[in-house]
DNA sequence: TATAGTTGTCTATATCAATAGACAAATTTA
DNA sequence: TAAATTTGTCTATTGATATAGACAACTATA
């Protein structure tokens, strides 16, 4: 009934060239489970059917993923599926980087990119309930799974209470563990907002993602048991290896 | 510290058009308020040096906004910004899409696209607890708030069940008072994943979207209050006119 | 009424994206 | 070994993208 079969849905003249558009399918074919990892592909030949366009554009669309790290191609044997299935983030009440991510990867970290101290802007003020251009100490961060970048965030904190927790994040690796030293033994998320947009250049740098890619943004607040704001933070995930699951919170 | 300041990360050679890459970077100045609405966009000559492009560019990207609806351009007066601000959808144990929207839009309501019969998918199954291959339901609606589309949805459920609820949902245009005809009274969320992706052509046509234009897409169960599935559903919405607000649950 | 600032239109040129066809190179299968 | 299948490379052509420059048309302001 739904889903055309064929000549699938590709859009001419759109500013998005077809072997992006190509790319982007077989990149959600993999994650969707129609190409399934580590077997062959369909043939060039039988893929530009499919789509309707001519092999050479399949061949760019390949070309590109292979760069990417996500295909494999073999000479006389056919090209072959290596990505890992896209890791599913969950966003609730107690949302944890690395416990989120148990049992999905063997190993997760957060890198610490940067820290500065600057006045709060508009938002960030809102945010943690502080008047505008109180100071605030901002972490920009990424966190890694078995190698490879899945997030992007930058966290603001007020700068008068957490003096000092850019080094205690360099030390542990983790907010949680950071936060701690600072007293606060649990936190909530008290509200998420969501939307999604093209990679901008820092986030091709930081996330290895390849121009055009898509990322999703949260823009979050962490507040104490009581209601009390701790953190202002907005993530970005890189949309082709990362889905959120929103869990009962 | 953070974001370079002219020629600020446009990328070539990505598969993406620079007259896209520049049409979604006004978006987003819009969205975030560098951009204000009913206000005059800088000059196109401004505009091409900030970006680090040729000013015929630029009124590729402004003629695709004209046309998408977001711009007025005015001959020796200026470019004018039309839009509205994004809607913020709300995502929570009660979503409904009615009560959502209270508030930020002066009229919404649901559209009954399609339904069919259908048997389970494997997905859908999971989700309903079902057999595979057991007969359902499908819905196929499209939200609209103040006469603009907002999300665009399938909705599946038991066809032994609710046989009628089509009907039910044509006559009411809610899924609510839809279900309650079916003696349920009170429906919870009980998981929500969420990706992204570029719309497709269903998309585009549904969504009154232009091409390269990117949704969000949600997949969820609702659930009785004692836990038993009543609706599985997928949603998309149009990112550059909705987030979401995924509220305490 | 000039003048400056802005969008609109035109011509020209270079590069990227997409199609088309032919054949080479490597692998698997009969 | 021979044939079939599949990826890799090459040439050629067309249309969309992007740059460049000049000037017209319209608006607001000094």
């Amino acid at each position: 009934m739904i889903g055309q079969m064929a000549a699938d849905s590709i859009e001419r003249r759109s500013g998005v060239s077809l072997w992006r558009q190509i790319a982007d399918k077989i990149l959600h074919g993999i994650a969707v489970g129609d190409f399934a990892e580590n077997a062959a592909l369909p043939p060039e030949v039988a893929l530009a059917e499919r789509y309707g366009v001519n092999r050479h554009t399949v061949r760019s669309a390949i070309s590109a993923l292979v760069q990417e790290g996500v295909l494999r191609a073999e000479q006389g044997r056919g090209t072959f599926v290596l990505s890992r299935k896209r890791l599913s983030y969950p966003i609730g009440a107690r949302t944890r980087f690395s416990t989120g991510l148990q049992g999905q990867t063997s190993e997760r970290h957060i890198v610490l990119l940067s820290s500065s101290v600057e006045p709060a802007s508009q938002r960030v003020a809102e945010g943690l309930g502080l008047g505008r251009g109180a100071e605030v100490i901002r972490l920009e961060t990424r966190g890694e799974a078995d190698g490879r970048p899945v997030s992007r965030a930058a966290g603001w904190f007020e700068a008068k209470r957490f003096a000092g927790i850019d080094k205690a994040m360099a030390e542990t690796g983790s907010i949680t563990a950071s936060l701690a030293r600072f007293g606060i033994d649990d936190y909530l998320r008290q509200s998420t907002v969501l939307s999604a947009r093209h990679a901008d250049a820092a986030d091709l740098a930081d996330l290895a993602l390849q121009p055009g890619a898509i990322v999703l943004v949260t823009i979050s607040v962490n507040v104490t048991p009581d209601g009390q704001p701790v953190q202002f933070s907005e993530s970005r995930f890189p949309a082709e290896r990362v889905e959120l699951k929103l869990s009962a919170l």
